[in-house]
DNA sequence: AATGCGGGGCA
DNA sequence: TGCCCAGCATT
C-alpha cells in the first residue's frame, strides 16, 4: 500500500518557505551551530534557547573552542537552561570530534549517534539540516503532527511507535530539501498543530488531508502514557555571610544539578535550634540568625519546599567545606541553579560593604 | 521499558 | 495547577 504521508511533503514545504520563523541558528546553519542549537533545544522551547545560543556561540565559536573550554565557563553559559548533562556531553563529543574526525562533525546518522548527547532525533536533525541528508528527525512536534494527520491512536510514548513513524517518514523524505522538510514538520507542530491549546487548523496547510481534522479528533491526539507523580522534598537552605561574601558548595559530579554550585543546604525542615547545631558541625558559629521567605522549586520529578535562613557568621572554621563568593563572582563565575533563586536574589540585593 | 534529569510558559 | 517542550543516558 502506498504511503499516505507522501501527500504532505509538497504543501508542507511550500508553507514552510513562506512561514519559517527567523531564528538565530537559521542565519548561518553551519554544522557546529546546528549541533549546538539542537542540543539546547532538547526538551526546551525556542524562546528560552535564543539568548543562550547567541551567548554560547559568541564565546565558543567553533568545535575547537568548545573542546578547550573550562568546565566552569561551560556551566555558566548553560546556567538556568537545565538538563546540565547536555553541556558536559556536548564538550565530550567536541573532544571526540577533534580526536577522531579531525575537528569536523561527521555527516551520517550512524556516526553522529555514537557521540555523547546525540540520540535518534538529534542525529537525524543534524544530518538533514546541516548536511542535507534525507534522515528523519522525530521529536515531540513530529509525533503530534503525524499522529493527527494519520489519526493514529498508537501510544507515542513507546519506542516502537517512534521508530514506526520514523520509518514511514524515511520513505517520503524529499532528497533535495531534507533540511527544510525536517524543519517544516517541527515548525508546523510548534506554531500551528499545537498541543494543549486549540490547534490552528484554519491556518494549517495539511488540514485538507488531516484524518484527525476530518474526524474532529485533533484534541484527543496524540495518545501518550500518563506521567509519574512528583515527590515532595523538604530542604533547609542557608545564606551564610562572612566578610561580605556568601558561602557556596559544589554539588556532586553525578545526579541532580551535577557540578553546579549551591548555597549550603540539608534535607529536612530544620528548626532554628537544629539549624544552629547543624552549622556548628560545619564550623560556622552564627552571630545573627533569621529565617526569611520560604520558597518552592519544581523540577520535573521532584518538588523542593525550602526553608531559608540568613546567617551572619561570627567565626568560620578554616575546615568549613565552603567557597566564599562575592557579588561579582556569583554574577560572573559560578553557575547557580534556579532552585536557589530566592537565596541568590537576597544576597544580590544586599549592599556591598 | 522505566526512570532520572531543569526550567519556564501557558491554558 | 498540570502539561509540554526540536530527548538522552542509564538501568
Amino acid at each position: 500500500m502506498e504511503n499516505q504521508l507522501a501527500n504532505i511533503v509538497r504543501p508542507l514545504l511550500r508553507w514552510y518557505a513562506e512561514n519559517a520563523r527567523t531564528l538565530p541558528w537559521r542565519d548561518e546553519p553551519t554544522p557546529y551551530r546546528v549541533w549546538v542549537s539542537e542540543i539546547m533545544l532538547q526538551q526546551t522551547r525556542v524562546e528560552a534557547v535564543k539568548p543562550y545560543f547567541e551567548r554560547f556561540t559568541a564565546e565558543l565559536p567553533d568545535i575547537a573552542a568548545l573542546a578547550g573550554a573550562p568546565e566552569e565557563q561551560l556551566l555558566k553559559l548553560w546556567e538556568g537552561l537545565g538538563y546540565y548533562s547536555r553541556v558536559r556531553n556536548l564538550q565530550k563529543a567536541a573532544r571526540a570530534v577533534m580526536e577522531n574526525f579531525g575537528g569536523v562533525l561527521p555527516k551520517t546518522p550512524e556516526e553522529l549517534l555514537r557521540l555523547p548527547g546525540i540520540g535518534e532525533y538529534t542525529a537525524g536533525a543534524i544530518a538533514s539540516i546541516a548536511y542535507g541528508q534525507p534522515a528523519p528527525a522525530v521529536d515531540g512536534n513530529v509525533l503530534r503532527v503525524i499522529a493527527r494527520v494519520t489519526a493514529d491512536r498508537s501510544n507515542i510514548s513507546e519506542t516502537a511507535v517512534k521508530r514506526e513513524f520514523a520509518g514511514r517518514l524515511r520513505e517520503i523524505y524529499p532528497k533535495e530539501q531534507a533540511g527544510a522538510f525536517t524543519q517544516s514538520l517541527m515548525e508546523l507542530g510548534a506554531t500551528v498543530c499545537l498541543p494543549n491549546a486549540e490547534p490552528k487548523c484554519g491556518e494549517c496547510p495539511l488540514s485538507p488531508l488531516c484524518a484527525a481534522h476530518a474526524q474532529g479528533t485533533e484534541r484527543e491526539l496524540p495518545v501518550k502514557s500518563a506521567k509519574k507523580e512528583r515527590k515532595i522534598e523538604e530542604r533547609t537552605v542557608f545564606l551564610i555571610l562572612h566578610d561580605g561574601k556568601a558561602a557556596l558548595q559544589k554539588r556532586p559530579k553525578k545526579g541532580l544539578l551535577a557540578g553546579l554550585w549551591e548555597f549550603p543546604n540539608v534535607l529536612g525542615k530544620l528548626s532554628p535550634q537544629e539549624s544552629e547545631k547543624w552549622l556548628k558541625t560545619l564550623g560556622v558559629s552564627a552571630e545573627k540568625f533569621e529565617p526569611f521567605a520560604p520558597s518552592k522549586h519544581i523540577f520535573s520529578h521532584i518538588e523542593w519546599h525550602m526553608t531559608n535562613y540568613l546567617v551572619t557568621a561570627a567565626a568560620v572554621s578554616k575546615t568549613a567545606p565552603f567557597l566564599w563568593a562575592g557579588h561579582r563572582e556569583l554574577a560572573e563565575t559560578y553557575a547557580i541553579p534556579a532552585a536557589f533563586g530566592q537565596c541568590l536574589a537576597s544576597f544580590q540585593h544586599m549592599q556591598t560593604p
